[in-house]
DNA sequence: ATGCTGACTATGGCAAACACAAGCTAGAAT
DNA sequence: ATTCTAGCTTGTGTTTGCCATAGTCAGCAT
């Protein structure tokens, strides 16, 4: 047997359906692109402004421009005003909720990136915890707090709601 | 102060550094593309022939040909033969401990596509532990068990190896 | 008024990702 | 010998992601 999630219910006999809606592929079409990517890890850095964006992901203007513009209609960043002593108002872009909350995902790229594909395993910044110093990475667990390997993946349909 | 991790050392100024040599920007050349995540998604799924990727990802035999060798190319899924009883040799592509380590960024994508995005926050299937029927999802955690806010997430050079 | 700075917008072009459609190949079945 | 099938390959055209360069605009400083 190879190594795989298991199939439950309907989903069991894999030629009767087809993943379309498929949350996967919904995500994907909101941060599917590198350049998404990079502006959240840039984010989680603590950037806001724009000509920080495009300089330190390494993108053009109008590349920034357009994701950015991407990000906050999507509600994964939001537009606020600031402004510094004696200067006009400007616009910075903050995290919101939803943005934060793909931190996982970004994360664990981070992580299988410095696993594999670091030259010789050594990502250029670690990850700690400023509460204990201990390393962090990202996870597969149930609610019972146990690590879940693929083998133990139960993947069955929604129930259907009635009312 | 926004919500964001926190930068030590020499990377507390950020204008002094730029992420070049990040291990997500390396990631994402070799999973960047949406088809190569979907691909991946049906191997957790247990998919292994190459009928069964282009039918079930939706996309064309040309893209999943392409996409499944750039795949065993990195190292994430293998090639390898086999004959059903009377037939001849066939291949299937099997995940590797490469393309394993890449769960939890494909469930991180799962778990945020259904909250954000699946309309009425309803996922057509669910993830659960076959050995307690909990409830699974992906965290970012340290080596103590915490659970890691952004807010607690330090990021520090990686010190130079010496020899 | 002129320039500067932060934050964009516009234009043009290239390459990658993808779609659609057709063709090819090895070997088992007939 | 011919057909069938799984597993690709090739050809053509469109769309998207990105780059490079240049231009705009608002307001503060001079």
């Amino acid at each position: 047997m190879t190594d795989a999630a298991v199939l439950l219910g309907k989903l069991s006999d894999r030629s009767a359906w087809r993943a379309d809606r498929c949350p996967i592929g919904k995500a994907l079409d909101v941060v599917g692109t590198r350049s998404a990517m990079l502006i959240m890890r840039e984010a989680y850095y603590g950037t806001t402004r724009f000509d920080d964006f495009f300089a330190r992901v390494d993108i053009t203007e109008a590349v920034a421009a357009a994701r950015l513009r991407e990000l906050t209609d999507a509600g994964l960043l939001e537009r606020s005003p600031y402004r510094s002593p004696g200067q006009r108002t400007r616009y910075e872009y903050v995290l919101t909720e939803k943005g934060r909350d793909l931190l996982p995902v970004v994360l664990g790229l981070f992580e299988w990136g410095a696993k594999h594909v670091s030259p010789g395993g050594r990502p250029p910044v670690q990850l700690r915890h400023t509460e204990c110093d201990a390393p962090v990475n990202v996870q597969v667990r149930c609610g019972e707090g146990h690590q879940v390997p693929l083998s133990e993946l139960a993947v069955s349909p929604t129930p259907r709601r009635h009312r």
